[in-house]
DNA sequence: GTTTACTCTATAAAATCAATAGGGTAATAA
DNA sequence: TTATTACCCTATTGATTTTATAGAGTAAAC
């Protein structure tokens, strides 16, 4: 499952990158048109200031804005930052590898077998797609 | 992430399916050989016995055992008694389609766009892997 | 008829994570 | 200088996951 911290930041960028300007957008605005607790947003929005996605900008007039062109954002980045390993087990997470403690010998194993066919195939969804192609 | 709970019913199967024999295999032997706790494996047994995975044998010689040919079984079958829903929000899941709360129109939304193409990206590899393809 | 092993229910503790709330600080523009 | 707004920190609630334990029951094999 995605958990709301990625949702509510794919729809803030999203809602960003669909200024027709580009003036900082409050907290406030976002929260009211995203159906967003503004406090959580806050923190969201915090992370990714962060992390290098967006800019801001205090004191009156100020607000959040996108640091680079929606085409460039690729969602592979915004996703690690936002939820974390693509992949469904540690064991074959490219960014994010650990061994697992249970596991003999991962060259053998099942689920890892499987797990990185899943992760191939969400990998290459991401890189396929850019904060430009969520909005219309 | 991929629960526990998963990831042992995956090593599980997979443990059944390399069986040369067709003998029922006790919880006992399958806990030992794939480190997993024999109570909280039972139950995954369990419930993969009841959703017409697994057979059991009671008494002397008893144990689980697959039903079905390990080439017959779908991951898509496999992940969603497991795992529950593959997609990643319920406004895209097919079997478990639930409406966002918080989102007035799922047409023009990001998110449920994303995720459309992780889910079918997804379903793509469980479609397309048996119990069969796991193993070796 | 005794043993073995699955069946089922219940409980609970520990850990982790999600989500929210509140209060205060610092920078900016007018 | 004052209002505005982002920034930062802490605490709490609630849910879920994972694991462990216990006990009693049932079916089958030998």
């Amino acid at each position: 499952m995605l958990s709301k911290k990625t949702k509510y930041g794919l729809k803030a960028l999203a809602f960003l990158a669909s200024q027709k300007n580009k003036q900082p957008v409050q907290i406030a605005e976002i929260s009211r048109q995203e159906n967003i607790s503004q406090k959580f947003l806050e923190s969201i929005l915090l992370s990714l200031r962060k992390t290098g996605f967006l800019g801001s900008k205090k004191g009156k007039g100020g607000g959040y804005y996108l640091i680079k062109d929606p085409k460039e954002v690729l969602m592979t980045d915004v996703m690690r930052v936002l939820e974390g390993p693509i992949s469904m087990v540690p064991c074959v997470s490219l960014n994010f590898y650990e061994k697992c403690e249970d596991c003999p010998d991962e060259k053998v194993c099942s689920v890892n077998k499987l797990m990185l066919k899943v992760r191939d195939a969400n990998l290459s969804v991401y890189r396929n797609n850019t904060l430009a192609d969520l909005i219309n």
